[in-house]
DNA sequence: TATTGTTATACTCTATAACTATA
DNA sequence: TATAGTTATAGAGTATAACAATA
């Protein structure tokens, strides 16, 4: 027997979905008040990139198109984003943020930074750095 | 100026926020094909800990109750789930898993733990271990 | 032919408000 | 009165399949 007081293989994945689970309960409270659903926020903070066309978005959002043509009806009835029609190919469009979207997205996206930033205050500047960088690389 | 290569301070809450997308979308592609959505898999995960009344399962799911009502209404029709009246207290019922509620919540779990174990592989065990413990914290 | 985006349809998830039965 | 759970209702998210317009 190698292992000592070391965690277990499971440990870390399950620890991993525990803190998934709490970070979409805390991104539903944070979007909530600004009157809009988790998914809405993500799709407006996503623009804050920049346009971008319906399939790239339903790419990045990880949805069909045809689920997110009835997002992007909905946040376009209440002038948070518009559809920009492509000047080169008249297929498509460009959705982007209005000013209203804009302004939102940020109140969103501080928002959640927040409460993060609160919820981890506590992590010595090592752990925090460690943390990031590993997490960075999972990513990549 | 004191930062040098350290990272910026929001940069721990955005990868955060990118990993908890991540695993969302990981969640949803192992619930998928076990005809799960990723709420009735993590319904069911939590029910590996036992029994549980409508209440305490809708605050660990940070759902209202009655948004849970339906959930188990459907998880009740496909044998999944099981209402136990409770012996002490006519108004409550207990939530327990079925045989094949068991044996699709064990693949549930453990097909999350692959993904995210394969996904965290390359990661040495000490960053492991820094990350389990550093989440832990600040999840208690 | 392939791609962009939409429409039609059917479920699921979710909240709010009102309710029943029991404690 | 307070709590456990349900019902009724409405809106939002999502996928699949079929489609129109354009490339």
């Amino acid at each position: 027997m190698v292992t000592t007081t070391a965690a277990r293989d499971t440990d870390l994945a399950s620890v991993l979905v525990q803190t998934m689970h709490r970070l979409q309960d805390l991104h539903a409270e944070t979007s909530r008040p600004l009157g809009l659903t988790p998914q809405q926020a993500h799709l407006l903070c996503v623009l804050l990139g920049g346009p971008l066309g319906m399939t790239e978005l339903s790419r990045i959002l990880s949805i069909e198109r045809s689920s997110l043509t009835s997002m992007v009806d909905r946040l376009e009835r209440r002038t948070l984003v518009a559809r920009i029609p492509s000047p080169t190919d008249r297929r498509a469009s460009q959705i982007e943020l209005t000013p209203d979207g804009l302004a939102l997205a940020h109140e969103a996206h501080d928002a959640v930074v927040d409460r993060i930033n609160t919820m981890t205050a506590d992590l010595p500047a090592s752990t925090r750095n460690t943390i990031t960088s590993a997490l960075r690389s999972i990513l990549a």
